[in-house]
RNA sequence: CGCGGGAUGGAGCAGUCCGGUAGCUCGUCAGGCUCAUAACCUGAAGGUCGUAGGUUCAAAUCCUACUCCCGCAACCA
């Protein structure tokens, strides 16, 4: 197949409903995975949750309900907020399919005939609350000499059967792979990664007895798989793992894993080190983006700073959240996000400047040249003007968004926008009504031009509004890829067709800021 | 000596790897325009780039020490 291009999200965690770093993660994926469709790539994009594991056995049993059926209402939540996002997922993946329990299980037989996998005994202080294990020196002493976790919980000592994966195996290959450049971007991650693994890799326990909801160890049924083997393994799944399929053949090893910056290890140490004793080839990139700050702080329940991101994009609108989300904050860093923010960047922005630009050029061409286009001749300042748009959306943004550099990419097209406003304002095409109607006809038929390659290069980030300025460009559905930027002769086929300007409505009504905040 | 990120005009950030006139957005002030979504365009004010040393012809950028802020436990990307 030509040009396969596989992306992936990290899958949620389904013990909560989704909130807005969820949403962050899966826009920024989709925006990649539709940039790559319009640059001619054939795209698989697979998000999904993962399901299995203590905290979700645990939730539902609170619930007085089997974790099963707690799994279906909140994996529903995360499946109907990508669709509400405009998330154009191929595959939304679920960890309890029967077929993704039966790669996980493949997976695990490979690594077992490797010789990687052996039982041993897990041993030392644990904590139910925590659901961790922790070494004698990180533990404090509570009343009455108690021993407690770090984080003040009770530990008890504790003995359990599990399997082991010799992590220790593929130090040397694990640190040529986090060395080769490209594979963990952003690069500040590397670093850490590579003094993670020289410290020496101790072996991995890869299965639980304590508790049943997870996919079962072929062979050893009262263990099930420790979540993370169970969770990275979807991304196989979803390729039809362990069958010699198509989309095996075609899309693996996936080009980008997008995840948070939290589990970086996860996807850079113990993935990579499971496929190499599986031999299956590792992924190309994994990059960890930073976390959405709520004013500058991490969200939380307890702060009750909690937002949900479907109400952000029903006050503000899906293609304006996303606009926000890819072009306020540097991708890979931290940043920081609030109502004002959003209304502030909108509006500056998507309604003043491009909306606006679009909305009183499409209005001058409706009123003065009854909506009529023809072929024209360029004078210096035109060519000039279209010759700066078309490098900002035919160069530099997608270099800028292979790169992952969102909201570098982003910045060029603004900026090309800023452009066709100071030419507006140049040409005063109100005066040339009086003076010179010729050269009005140039002026803002070069300006249609520029809105139409500032469209097309904009449609990964606000695919609806992209789409409805194109409709009333009358370009045709099959001309607004990326290539179509460099066909010379759109504009002479659009003319050709009889295509008629019609009264434009605006594409990015301006946003009400929210109302003022109460004090806390 | 636990690990990591950060400190740049009123606010939010870029620039720091590969030293050389300090840049962007918002806000403020002044002017222009009137086609357009009270939008657009131009100009101005405003910063000794956390502190103290050092290297250098030259440091926001390199080196050393220090100060302050934020993550690394929980729901959680």
């Amino acid at each position: 197949m030509a040009d396969p291009y596989y992306i992936t999200t990290a899958i949620s965690y389904p013990n909560g409903r989704p909130h807005i770093g969820h949403a962050y993660e899966a826009i920024a994926a989709d925006v990649m995975a539709r940039f790559q469709r319009l640059n001619g790539r054939n795209v698989r994009f697979q998000t999904g949750t993962d399901e299995h594991g203590l905290k979700m056995a645990r939730k539902a049993e609170e619930q007085g309900r089997t974790a099963r059926d707690l799994a279906d209402e909140m994996s529903g939540y995360f499946r109907e907020m990508c669709d509400a996002l405009n998330v154009s997922y191929d595959r939304f993946i679920r960890t309890v399919e029967p077929e993704h329990h039966a790669a996980s299980q493949a997976i695990w037989k490979r690594m077992e005939a490797a010789g990687d996998l052996y039982l041993d005994r897990y041993e030392g202080w644990y904590s139910v609350r925590d659901e961790a294990y922790y070494d004698e020196s990180e533990l404090v002493e509570g009343e009455g000499g108690a021993k407690l976790s770090p984080q003040h919980t009770p530990v008890e000592w504790t003995v359990e059967e599990s399997w082991f994966f010799r992590l220790s195996n593929y130090q040397d290959r694990l640190l040529e792979l986090l060395r080769t450049p490209g594979f963990l971007e952003p690069a500040s991650r590397r670093n850490e990664m590579i003094a993670f693994v020289e410290q020496g890799l101790r072996d991995l326990s890869v299965s639980r007895t304590s508790f049943d909801w997870g996919v079962k160890v072929p062979g050893s049924d009262n263990h099930v798989m420790y979540v993370w083997v169970d969770a990275l393994t979807n991304y196989l799944t979803g390729l039809g793992f362990p069958e010699d399929t198509e989309h095996m053949r075609d899309f693996w090893p996936a080009d980008l894993h997008l995840i948070g910056k939290d589990i970086v290890r996860f996807h850079t140490i113990y993935w990579p080190a499971f496929l190499m004793s599986a031999d299956l080839p590792t992924p190309k990139q994994v990059f960890g983006h930073g976390f959405l700050l709520n004013r500058g702080q991490k969200e939380s329940k307890s702060l009750g700073n909690v937002t949900d991101p479907l109400e952000l994009a029903e006050a503000f609108g899906v293609d304006a959240l996303r606009y926000f989300l890819m072009r306020e904050v540097a991708f890979g860093q931290d940043g920081s996000y609030s109502p004002e923010a959003i209304v502030t960047r909108a509006n500056a922005e998507l309604a003043n400047s491009f909306g606006n630009l679009a909305q009183r050029t499409l209005s001058m061409i409706a009123k003065n040249l009854d909506g009529v286009i023809e072929a024209f001749e360029q004078a210096e300042p035109d060519m000039e003007l279209l010759s700066k748009v078309r490098s900002a959306c035919a160069v530099e943004l997608p270099r800028e968004f292979e790169k992952l550099a969102f909201s570098v990419g982003i910045e060029t097209w603004i900026k090309a926008v800023y452009a066709c406003n100071q030419y507006v304002d140049e040409q005063a095409p109100w005066t040339l009504k009086k003076t010179d109607l010729e050269r009005m006809k140039v002026v803002l038929q070069t300006l249609f031009v520029a809105l139409r390659d500032l469209a097309i290069a904009i449609q990964p980030v606000v695919p609806e509004r992209a789409a409805s300025l194109l409709d009333q460009l009358g370009i045709p559905d099959d001309e607004r890829s990326f290539a179509a930027l460099k066909d010379r002769d759109w504009f002479a086929r659009l003319v050709e067709s009889g295509f008629v300007v019609a009264k434009p409505t605006p594409i990015f009504p301006r946003l009400e800021p929210p109302e003022e905040t109460e004090q806390a």
